[in-house]
DNA sequence: ATTGTGGCCTGCCCGC
DNA sequence: TGCGGGCAGGCCACAA
């Protein structure tokens, strides 16, 4: 699921808690503190330590990270891997701020974070990818796509002997683009996913930036990174014709990632 | 150092 | 229907 736009969401899901105290924790299964350099015990000691009683002060969002800033100086950050989502008592918010009821599922539950004032924040998460940490280097994530201008853009594409669909989904340089995103900007921007990205220059960069601007928005207005024209028109699928073109779409391994592209209009 | 690959984990879908 | 293989929008460790 998550891409940076159902991250924009959960970040809007756990707003309403601002200014609330965490009065329970239950972390249902510990691999969700896997990357914690020591043992699990005294991680997850560390863990309610420093969210027991805590207010929550903000909510952020940095690429597919959200980060939720806690009293006491400590930051609680949470990823979401290939399936996890985020409820507050049973409701879902989209990106633009709306909310809607889920059905939660027991079963699949791995932390839930009570707030005084009766809330309850719950994650969710089919294939136990999704992690929280605490406190994060957040320096080792890129500039967000939704602030990145075209000058650092540029001077990504420049630096990188990677290729640019690599480029595109590397946290570091842009934070919050995955693969589907990936393919709808390189769709959209006219670019083989397969090219070196400093060799993208001139009138191919330009066509780039524009892919990755409308393809921002359009994922942020319609609420989800499966709601791009390649997705939607049913194309991202084997043996599928180019809307554009009528040409086969082509699917390849691209930076370990399938790709699906359109092999006439994008070179 | 940078870039590319394999594997984690579970659930689902497709073809036999 | 039942079963095995392939695959999934992320991320990390590791190899070249």
């Amino acid at each position: 699921m998550p891409e940076f736009v159902e991250v924009e969401a959960y970040a809007n899901t756990v707003r309403p808690v601002i200014g609330r105290a965490i009065s329970g924790i239950d972390i249902r299964d510990e691999r969700l503190l896997r990357r914690a350099d020591e043992g699990f015990e005294v991680e997850a000691s560390h863990v309610y330590g420093v969210l027991g009683g805590a207010v929550v002060e903000a909510v952020r969002r940095i690429g597919k990270l959200l980060l939720v800033d806690l009293s006491g100086e400590h930051t609680m950050a949470l990823t979401f891997g290939l399936r996890g989502w985020l409820m507050l008592d049973g409701e879902i918010a989209r990106a633009d701020g709306t909310r809607r009821r889920r059905e939660a599922q027991a079963e699949h539950v791995r932390l839930a974070i009570e707030f005084d004032g009766g809330h309850r924040l719950v994650l969710e998460d089919l294939l136990r990818l999704a992690t929280l940490e605490i406190d994060v280097d957040e320096t080792r994530l890129g500039t967000d796509i939704l602030a990145i201008d075209k000058t650092e853009f540029r001077e990504l594409l420049s630096r990188s002997r990677a290729t640019i669909k690599g480029l595109l989904m590397d946290q570091r340089r842009i934070a919050g683009i995955g693969n589907l995103i990936a393919d709808e900007i390189l769709y959209q921007g006219k670019v083989d996913p397969r090219r070196t990205a400093s060799d993208i220059e001139g009138e191919d960069l330009d066509h780039l930036w524009t892919g990755l601007r409308t393809t921002r928005e359009r994922v942020l207005e319609r609420n989800g990174s499966h709601q791009g024209v390649l997705i939607q028109s049913g194309s991202r699928e084997r043996g599928e014709s180019c809307p554009r073109c009528d040409v086969e779409i082509a699917r390849v391994k691209v930076g370990g990632r399938t790709t699906y592209f359109c092999p006439e209009h994008q070179r």
